[in-house]
Formats: C-alpha cells, structure tokens, sequence
DNA sequence: CGCCCAATTGAACTGCATCAAGATTCGTGG
DNA sequence: CCACGAATCTTGATGCAGTTCAATTGGGCG
C-alpha cells in the first residue's frame, strides 16, 4: 500500500462542508477580538475555556529556556481549539494580526451542553479528530528528511488548509519565521526553500505573502 | 511564561490512573491477537473499527512513495486508536511485537453508546485529548534542532508514557529504527546520539534495549 | 551453536545553522 | 501622496552536524 503522489503527500478532501455550529452551541460563545500577538490564552494558565476561531488566525506556541519559539499549531476559522487534559495549559496562544475574533465557550457548560445535546457532541468530536489529523500531518511535514521538502509539503498542507476548493492562490497570514518555528528549521534555510522552489516552478510569487501553486 | 527545565522539556503527570474502562464500553469488545510487524489496519483501509491495546505496542506509520517508513506515534497498554474523519484511513497501524493483543469496537455501537453513557463519553473525549497531547509533544520534540535533543527528549517522553511511577529504567519495546523514523533522523544519527547520552552519563544501557534515565 | 537481524562505529561528503549584510515591503505620519 | 523607519525577507560565506555508504560487532532466537 504505497503512497503515489511522488514524494510527496497526497492530500485528501475534508469532509464536505466546514459544518455549521449547532446553534445551542454558539449560544454560550462570548466574542472577543484579540490585536496582532496579544495572547490568547498564556503557557501554564487555566484551562477552563475553550475557543473557536472567527475570524484571523492564531498560533498555538511555546517558548523554551534557551528562548527558542516552537510552534505546533496553527488555528483558522472554524478551529475549536484550548482542549487539555491537565488543568493548566502547557502552550500558549496568540493572535497572528490585528482584528482577530474569537468565540470563547465556558469549558464546563460546553461539556454538560454537549452531554445531552448530540449535535454538539458531534462537532466536539468532529473537531478533535481533525485536530488529531493535523498534528499527525504536521508531523509527518516535519518528520521529512530535507528541509526542500518540508517547506514545500508545507506549503501544499497549508494551502490545502486555506482554501477547500479554491484556486491556486494563497495569501500567507504567517511569516518566514512562523514556519521555521514550525519545521524546526531557520528562517534562512526557509527563504531559501522559496527560492529554489521558484526556481524550480513549484511555486511563485507575487509579493512574499501571496504565494501561487503550481498545478 | 518561560519554560525552566534546563533546555529540555517540562513533562507534567497524566491525570490519576489509566483510568479503568467502562464495563458498557467494554461489552462492545472483540479481543484480537497480532504477530510482529502484522498490520491491525492498513493504510487506506475503511475505519469502521476503533481499536485499544490491552498487552504489547503498536506503530502507526506510512510508507512514502521513496519507500521510507515514517512512524507518527506509538500506541501503549490502554491508548484508544483508529479515529479519522474520514472514511479511509491515510495511515496504518501494526503490532511492535509477538503476542499483541488488542481490543476492537465497532464504531458505530461506541458512537450510539457515547451518546446515552457520559461515563463512555468522557472516557473517549480523555483518549483523543491525550492522543492531541501526544502528538503536540512529538512535535515538539521533532522541532528540535539537533539530534542529540532530539533523542533525549525522546527517550525521557518515552519513558514518562511506560512508567508511570516507576524506576528510572525502561525496557524499550521498539528499535532504534523506529526512533530514527519517528523523529525524521538516520538510524545512524540515533546510535550516535545513544553513544555520546552514555558518555554524557544521561543514560546508561543494560543491553540495547534496556536504558536507565539518570535523574 | 550458529544464523540473522539489530546495533554500533568509521570515513567522506553535503545540507543546514549561523553570522552578517543588504533588499523589500508595509505601516505611519508628515 | 510621499518619505521614512522598522520589520520582514533575501542572499552570501563559513563551519559543523547529520546523511550516506560501508564494514564490524553484538544479541536474541531457533
């Protein structure tokens, strides 16, 4: 049972639509709008929320003590996110730019809601398990052997992400540095994947955020 | 909000006990027994069955168009595994070793059951929160930079998941190969990386697959 | 006891991190 | 609208870490 797109993954549909929110469910959302970098929620603080986002994204980080960013996550509309199983928060995060809307649902309303409310139940479940399969495509991006390669999984994943039936156009919300921090790799080596990318007709570009992908 | 743990990562406790199964879940159950390297389900086969481990591991991974193997987890006694959004599996799961024996659900019966039981219910949501966990801390330790980190991090998350409480020392289920494809690394690099912990006093081996983590 | 796979070590080459210097882009205010 | 400044992005040069190929050792199991 080999993989057939070349070396690289092949992408598969999400489920038809980016389903609706249960309106029970919405009932209990309080929106906030978050600036460029303002967090969302911080390493180590309470877990007793849990957010959508509703517009901009977000990244989900954390800081070592050599003062390193790792990224491993992030969030577009739609995304439920804030899940743990521990009390605190073992990551943070923030809001990528300015403007950024986020529903916020009280954890233990949301929880009993969904005891009794299949529906939302549902969507809960239906949201764990794409962020399961994201982390796991992540993983396998970042598993990848060269950093050529990881860039340009990446940018396909990515795009795959932003636009469910879309052209080949993408407008970047994230920076260079975004996706080193994602890839465990420099932001140098990076800018030079784009690079060679072009060069190579994988991809181009029109402004370093708006990247097209080459069929 | 640094992290303060030297450059390595801050590991939390699981929450109390693995958690005992529901009796209603565990009604559903058909006990399976698998031989080394034996698929439990293959890649791009229909996900119709949730799985658990009840003895011995299993790898989940995907061979790539190269022919190079990519694992992005490892099950353990008592982890819940077989989820997907999707009809088809993108990834398959085998046995580790001899003897494994697993637990298979049919999914629809523990989807109506989650539904009526919340002790079921909440006992899956606890799985797929781990399960996030897990591969957000694979992540984290894939993001590394060099492969020195990598396999240390490696070996203290692996060995934080195999014994709860226990001794400092840890009977490794898998190979060295199965790190190197784990963390996107050569076997090579993997045995280096054991070699130069060794010296470094951070570990010390009993055998290849028998490692004491020095506190 | 011997075979085979797993683990280890060595040597040469290459890709990436790092340091450093420019070039663009974008936001902001004049 | 344009000019400025500050990020962001890009490119260059150098050294080192990790891949690869190859050979040897060691352990586990029949």
């Amino acid at each position: 049972m080999l993989d057939t797109s070349g070396s690289s993954i092949a992408l598969r549909r999400l489920p038809a639509a980016p389903m609706s929110e249960p309106a029970r469910l919405r009932s209990l959302a309080r929106l906030r709008r978050f600036h460029r970098e303002q967090d969302i929620y911080g390493q180590e603080e309470r877990s007793d929320t849990w957010y959508r986002v509703v517009s901009g994204s977000a990244r989900k980080y954390l800081i070592r003590a050599d003062g390193r960013r790792q990224l491993v996550d992030i969030y577009l509309p739609g995304d439920l996110f804030g899940f743990t199983v521990h009390l605190h928060h073992r990551f943070a995060v923030q809001a990528v730019a300015d403007q950024t809307l986020i529903a916020c649902y009280p954890r233990q309303s949301v929880e009993a809601l969904a005891g009794e409310d299949p529906e939302t139940a549902d969507e809960i479940r239906m949201q764990l398990f794409q962020a399961l399969e994201r982390l796991q495509e992540q993983l396998l991006i970042t598993g990848t052997m060269t950093a050529l390669e990881k860039v340009r999984e990446f940018l396909i994943f990515f795009h795959h992400r932003l636009s469910a039936r879309d052209e080949d156009n993408m407008a970047l919300p994230i920076s260079r540095y975004d996706i080193a921090d994602m890839l465990g790799i420099s932001a140098e080596t990076v800018c030079r994947a784009f690079t060679e990318l072009r060069a190579q007709g994988v991809i181009s570009l029109k402004g370093p955020r708006h990247v097209r992908i080459a069929r």
